[in-house]
DNA sequence: TTCAACCGACCGACTGCCTGTCGGTAATAC
DNA sequence: GTATTACCGACAGGCAGTCGGTCGGTTGAA
């Protein structure tokens, strides 16, 4: 049976589909074929469509690199928010927009099996937050917060080092040395940016519930 | 023709074919054909001595890493060298045994095709290298150089942070952006280490050439 | 010293799967 | 009515891993 559509809709339709078995299977462990079968079309179609299986996850990284860095820049030039509190929320966009907009990408990128699509992501996160909440800083430090000589080389350690540490499987942890490794983590980020010792902590315990689970 | 050998030296040709090929064309582009024809085995040798493709990734990382911090360890256990001195003479061993021991395989990690082979290593130098300098900061801290509450997780951000951007091509940089990205990285690392400001670089460009150009 | 049994190293044809191609077809737009 | 665009599915080429079988060195008994 042939069933035609807009080249907008069939890209969405092959995306969602690979959205999920990445998810499920990995990029390895998904074959076109299994893409090809839930979407219910033909080879061809797909490769009409994309110019490779590596193209797809190009797409799909792209298409959630938009929706999760605009959420956080929305935010972010919303001046009219202090700037820790404004930190803070940035942040937890970049958690819950994750959730939201890709129904799988984010949980299951920590398999193994995942590892390009993870490094394709890191490299987005890294270079496209770190500007973000390297204009916050900024703010920051002309109000007298913050203080340091090199905020986006800070911001650029703290993005790397959450994003690594936090989000991927390279450290397993378990829950009590998580939240040790977030205490750290907080005072650490206090010490880079030269804030007063505890500001940082007190805006966190404010906003995000203490336990701080999913943070960054 | 068919030659015998010990299993140990033709286990290492193996790996050493694969060092090779994985470094100039990935390990996803290099295929067993590839390596069984620059050894000289059958198909039914090679998975004699491997059990799978990533099995002798795994056992090349394995060698990799055993003799990378052995020597780090080596040098970091040596008390009668300055704890500055150590953490510096460390660093460097591990850019030069990366060279000496492994022919290729840290040069050319950086391609994106060896996603996995780099998570992989980035694993095993975030959780190898981390404690190796943690002792000596331990060491600063009693010496009072150093005033850190989290001494562990001050090492893990550092190590996690030079291993992302400085080694890999994430973060892409000119050789000027480069350099200021290695100014600004010193003076943070001091500020979490809570060394004077200045003992770092003082003694970093003692050691090191000044550029610093290949740091971590 | 000889011989046989054994075992680990080795072989290569084969299977099944996978990605990407291509010539052709149907539907839609103009 | 024609041009464009979405779609199809058979096919080629290459891949990792399997398996039944072969060869050579070693060991121990005759």
């Amino acid at each position: 049976m042939r069933v035609v559509k807009k080249a907008d809709e069939r890209r969405n339709e092959i995306l969602d589909a690979a959205d999920e078995l990445f998810g499920q299977k990995g990029f390895d462990g998904t074959s076109t074929n299994d893409i090809l079968e839930r979407v219910g079309i033909a080879r061809g179609t797909l490769y009409h469509h994309f110019k490779s299986k590596e193209d797809i996850m190009d797409a799909l990284i792209e298409r959630y690199n938009v929706r999760l860095l605009g959420a956080a820049q929305e935010i972010a030039a919303d001046k009219s928010i202090p700037v820790v509190e404004r930190i803070i929320r940035v942040v937890m966009a970049l958690n819950i927009s994750g959730e939201s907009s890709s129904k799988e990408i984010m949980e299951h990128i920590h398999k193994p099996q995942n590892a390009l699509m993870h490094q394709k992501i890191q490299r987005v996160i890294i270079n496209g937050v770190t500007p973000i909440l390297t204009g916050i800083i900024r703010e920051g430090i002309e109000q007298g917060l913050f203080s340091t000589p090199f905020p986006y080389e800070c911001m650029e350690m703290v993005v790397t080092y959450a994003n690594t540490v936090f989000d991927d499987d390279i450290v397993t942890m378990t829950n009590e040395e998580r939240g040790s490794r977030i205490l750290a983590f907080v005072c650490n980020v206090e010490r880079l940016l030269g804030a007063e010792s505890g500001s940082l902590m007190d805006a966190m315990q404010m906003f995000g519930r203490g336990d701080g689970s999913s943070y960054e």
